[in-house]
DNA sequence: TCTGTTATTTGATTTAGGTCAAATGAAAAT
DNA sequence: ATTTTCATTTGACCTAAATCAAATAACAGA
């Protein structure tokens, strides 16, 4: 999915305003897991996943990571509040794939929000579409059982849900990886 | 807490579009458990929480009701994909006491928002926020015991877990009120 | 290809919190 | 004040999923 792509799905950009917006983002390649934010760190960029796939997590006290969200292709990959109150993460920010990431800085993202009102616009259409996604997930997550859970991923995540590990899977869907094997082992028998 | 001060403190509102935006809004009296958006509907306006409180909640299968989020005074309150997008509620809206509340309409608001950039901007911001404390409750919900749940909902609405019944507080966190009952009563003998 | 390492599956057991049901308490309504 | 209605508490029991532990299976490096 190319950035031009998605920037204009949202918001009917000028072509100028377009090439200079493109302008400040760089192209990054990144092999797999590669750590792009630690926790502590305040997370400098914003990524938009033109191929490949990312998640972030944290560890719990007992050291288990707990995966908080994955990121496929053409989507903005970031540990959102650190990033846009660039306050220390909380997060992990890792590729789980050799990837081709397109990348903004904090600095050059506040320009050009500053600088056009399309891409304050812009913005904030991403900003409720993420919170779209997160609240549609905290209800999968709060109300339903393990099976339920699993569904929502599948749907919420087609291409992802046999390219990482089970244990990813299974702590974004807050359940264990024996649990989420199980579940799988029915499928089989359907 | 007043609009103005809220609308201020996110941006630097000129005086004059301050006073521009502000006369799109309607103050509006709500008794307690009205009704503002029912699940079907679509949310046509965006209110601001000047005093009292409300809730967005949906129905189950099974009938119960599952509180979503609660809305302390000072905070703006909707339904937000229905509400953003313009599509159907999936939750009803309603007061849990007597409320004055601040309205504007979706084509008053997006007229402001083409308007001027500065609320473009605002929107943006209080989206980010709005994003930022439903993923802290997804992972509070996630991977905590009932009890720690209750610890964080004190912590996020402290002038609230009193003030509503046992039975929305329960659902809000995830736990049937039985539950809940037994966490304040072990709460008592410390 | 072999070998050490990591991921997944399977089984046995435990437990937090749910369900069901009844008792008590608090508010509204007449 | 007294009844009716609704909210909260308490108790007994049950179940989904966690934990603990061990056996396979899949992978990556030499």
């Amino acid at each position: 999915m190319y950035l031009t792509d998605f920037l204009t799905s949202y918001v009917a950009f000028s072509h100028d305003e377009l090439q200079d917006i493109l302008s400040y983002f760089t192209k990054e390649d990144v092999k797999k897991n590669q750590l792009l934010v630690k926790k502590g760190q305040v997370c400098r960029r914003l990524y938009f996943v033109h191929k490949g796939m990312g998640r972030s997590y944290y560890l719990k006290e007992d050291g288990k990571e707990v995966t908080q969200w994955f990121f496929g292709d053409g989507v903005f990959m970031s540990s959102a509040d650190s990033f846009f109150n660039q306050s220390t993460s909380y997060y992990y920010l890792e590729t789980l794939e050799d990837s081709v990431l397109y990348s903004v800085s904090y600095d050059d993202l506040n320009h050009l929000l500053v600088k056009y009102h399309t891409m304050e616009r812009f913005t904030r259409l991403l900003a409720i579409t993420m919170l779209t996604k997160v609240a549609q997930k905290l209800n999968a997550i709060q109300f339903q059982t393990a099976r339920e859970r699993y569904d929502y991923m599948i749907a919420e995540f087609p291409n992802i849900a046999h390219r990482v590990p089970l244990g990813h899977i299974a702590s974004y869907l807050g359940m264990t990886q024996e649990t989420l094997s199980r579940i799988r082992k029915n499928d089989m028998n359907l």
